[in-house]
DNA sequence: TGCGAAGCGGATGATGCTCATCCGCTTCGG
DNA sequence: CCGAAGCGGATGAGCATCATCCGCTTCGCA
């Protein structure tokens, strides 16, 4: 539903600008706290801003979480550049891992569209990018025998949801707690004397989809 | 607010306690698929009954919630019972864990209450039962040298959660994908060659407050 | 079989959210 | 100085859920 004043071409008058900014601000705060499910009055709200300022300069929640993430989009990529340099794969793998789930701790916004499949569709190729990464290091650390057998590339992505989901329920009580819990998933993961292979897979569409739902699809 | 025709004396008429038994099975089956989280209205309209017949009925929904999950209660209870008789502690650790996790997956509203921390407070000791039979096998497990250092009590507990909330979202794309995950965390919660033990632990009071706000503390 | 009590259904109003618009007023800046 | 640009937030629409009430139906005793 675009506004007839949004996205103007011409520049905007110096308060205004002003004011954009400090929506995007509290947008970025809002959603890394709690995911992109916070509204637009709410980020009026936290920016001392009136609703309608919000909805003037941005004509829809995409265009708003596009400014908002678009730094945190970066570190991900940067996060991912550090871990492919490991010598041994599978410490590559617990770095990124580690870092992954650092950032989307801190900003839950960023879990959602990262973690999302597609359930907040903007266009962002960072995400297949570090996906890509992954799923190198991820074979890699197989040749290496590091791999528990049968585990998946979207194994991983689980793991994400189910240690950012832990986060999230336990931040304010006891932030941190969700590495413990990476930790034993991670171990649990590679492979050791006495280790079953991992069975009944799953297929890529299921994830997806399951991702979609974990997301509160809309 | 209970109403004055709530929890009579006397027998009910032959159609009412026909209507009541629906009601209850109607409740079992909402509470085990979505949650306490359930309406009255949703259970008086599964079960072919107006809203009225279930306010009638049920002065709140403690009391519907202790109607629908009295038998799904003493299974639980069976369960940990035929644990304890593991000869091995860990075996038995982990045939509960299995169990456990199935039944909770069955029923979400068991869920609920089991690892909700006292959210839904109705006096249920039965938790509290099994919650010994756990402990005492945990303690034995650590002295068989099962247990990896530095895993807790209520490390258990936010295993169940995490699992249990994988299946909430996955249970209707890929039954049974929680039992993968399940096998992960116990696989590292176990003792083995190579495994630091676990830091930066919790406090049994910081548990519980994590469980109550995911359960979704009323 | 008749009849009073018991039970029933579900429309309904109360309540509480979120979303998005509109317009009278303020502020900017040429 | 003054017209355009921008602002705020009250507001009403849309949507859930909850719990009540009352005209009607059904039961089961006598």
């Amino acid at each position: 539903m675009p506004r007839p004043d949004t996205a103007k071409p011409g520049a905007l008058r110096r308060d205004a600008e002003r004011n954009r900014e400090r929506v995007v601000r509290a947008a970025r705060e809002l959603f890394a706290e709690r995911g992109l499910s916070a509204g637009f009055n709410e980020v009026a709200h936290r920016a001392g801003v009136g609703v309608g300022t919000v909805y003037r300069r941005f004509a829809d929640k995409d265009e708003l979480i596009r400014a908002a993430l678009e730094e945190p989009l970066h570190e991900l990529i940067e996060v991912a550049q550090r871990a492919v340099e490991a010598s041994r794969a599978w410490d590559g793998l617990e770095l990124l891992l580690d870092s992954i789930t650092q950032l989307l701790v801190d900003n839950l916004g960023l879990r959602d569209v990262a973690l999302g499949g597609g359930a907040w569709d903007l266009g962002v190729d960072e995400v297949e990018r570090v996906a890509e990464v992954m799923a190198a290091l991820l074979e890699r650390a197989a040749v290496e025998g590091d791999l528990r057998e049968g585990v998946q590339g979207d194994d991983v992505v689980m793991v994400l949801w189910l240690v950012t989901d832990l986060a999230q329920h336990s931040g304010q009580v006891r932030p941190g707690l969700h590495r413990r819990y990476l930790q034993v998933l991670l171990d649990g993961l590679r492979s050791g004397p006495g280790r079953a292979p991992l069975v009944e897979g799953f297929t890529e569409e299921q994830a997806q989809s399951i991702c979609r739902r974990w997301a509160g699809a809309p």
